[in-house]
DNA sequence: CGCCCATTTGACAGCTTTCAAATCGCGTGG
DNA sequence: CCACGCGATTTGAAAGCTGTCAAATGGGCG
């Protein structure tokens, strides 16, 4: 493949780790029409409630979707990093049911939800990728909801530092002892349903256990083993196709 | 068509509400093969960390899915009706997730997972359909986040009776005015990321309020206007195909 | 009639929120 | 190079929602 340093050669590499394309379906995902956009932080990607004429692929930068309640409450619903689709649901449903925002400046590839649709048609090893990537984001959420509704404030921490340290371990932007989260405290507690107030003292106590140290947007994890058993976590519901799930987590 | 009878004609029937089928998808999807079980109240219908090898569509009866924590506490994740396709993701995860139980005396149609791969390659139209249906269930497990991570114990239950509401009188199975829904509270607690006994007191204050009444499985909604706001709901995000979100809720 | 499960209640504990106010970090401008 | 300003972090005290633990009550089924 000589097309590595195609802008949509992220989303093939990564569909194609769940399912061989052939090149066919190669050629198809790299003509896709596109166009770049350029977010800066805390603008906007998609917003809710308007219908949704493109589906995005996160080509640099954080970003998050979110839910906004009747009080004016704000919900994290998930955090994405370079590589991951956003918005996939743009793809078919008529409205957008959340919105996305731009965590840091981010570059996101905008492709028209049509060409997406007709693509699918034509490839259905293509739909099939992007079924399987909408059935992890599906297993995401699950684990989200258990970890909102079940755990305690301490372990719903640990729980996402290791979600996020094992995602950007995995795309290769941080290890597990030390990644950027440009995330602030409350950030962190509208992912978990907490106060910023709150994730502030969990975060101390945190760092007086000798677990976590967060310093600005750097956090190194002092003892990921214990940090796993404080958060109750386990990388299965992430679907990973490698064996990171055995080998090192 | 001839098939109103067939064992799988309830879920040709759902997704063709989305999807125009032509002759042969709808001719694939009969041909299915599939066999046909009952599973008794409070039994698991799929296990979680098994590997799943079939696709399950619920014939009659409540299942939910669940996911149990470390330390043994339960999160129910959805509720789910006939009609309804449950464990779509073993059509192509590795690994189960998360757990599906049996909330009454259920029918359900196992389809193997391979035949459904195998269905989406050659039915394009098909795979479409079904990545709708993945990408709906993703939009319900996003509201579940919000309503278990930002909301209080009165509005998350009035929010999960609103959502039960349309969703058996979308079925057939009930009016917004009354229907059966055989949960106990603490299935709501388990739901809702509350305990039973909450429950109970959330359910008394809805009570004395005139907005809801609860006996054994009947709910009697009282004033379904003020139940809606008191649940800050808003249908969107169910992604009904028809216009029941202005016309009627 | 008696058992079993679900519901109901009460008292109390406790985790988390709320509301301020103080402190810190760092980019910007003088 | 230092001062200013703003957002993020930190802290304290007090309130409150929800959980915990038990025990009593209720209703349906064998």
């Amino acid at each position: 493949m000589a097309q590595f340093d195609h802008v949509l050669a992220p989303m093939l590499r990564k569909l194609s780790k769940w399912f061989p394309f052939d090149d066919r379906d190669q050629e198809a995902i790299l003509n896709l029409s596109y166009s770049r956009q350029a977010v800066v932080r805390g603008d906007y990607i998609v917003r809710e409630s308007e219908e949704p004429t493109h589906t995005r692929l996160l080509l640099s930068g954080v970003a998050y979707r979110q839910k906004i309640v009747g009080d004016g409450a704000r919900q994290i619903l998930s955090i994405h990093l370079a590589g991951d689709l956003l918005d996939l649901q743009g793809a078919l449903l008529r409205t957008s049911d959340h919105g996305v925002k731009a965590l840091t400046d981010v570059e996101v590839a905008e492709v028209p939800s049509e060409a997406i649709r007709q693509l699918v048609s034509e490839r259905p090893a293509v739909g099939l990728a992007l079924w399987y990537d909408t059935l992890v984001d599906g297993s995401v959420h699950r684990e989200w909801i258990a970890n909102v509704g079940q755990r305690t404030a301490r372990v719903r921490l640990c729980h996402l530092l290791c979600e996020m340290g094992v995602r950007l371990y995995e795309t290769g932007l941080g290890t597990l002892n030390r990644f950027e989260l440009p995330m602030t405290q409350q950030d962190f507690g509208d992912a978990l349903g907490l106060t910023g107030v709150h994730v502030n003292r969990t975060l101390k106590g945190l760092s007086k256990d000798g677990l976590v140290e967060k310093r600005r947007s750097s956090v190194y994890i002092k003892d990921w083993k214990r940090l796993v058993q404080a958060g109750d976590f386990s990388p299965h519901y992430l679907h990973l196709q490698d064996d990171l799930q055995t080998s090192r987590v």
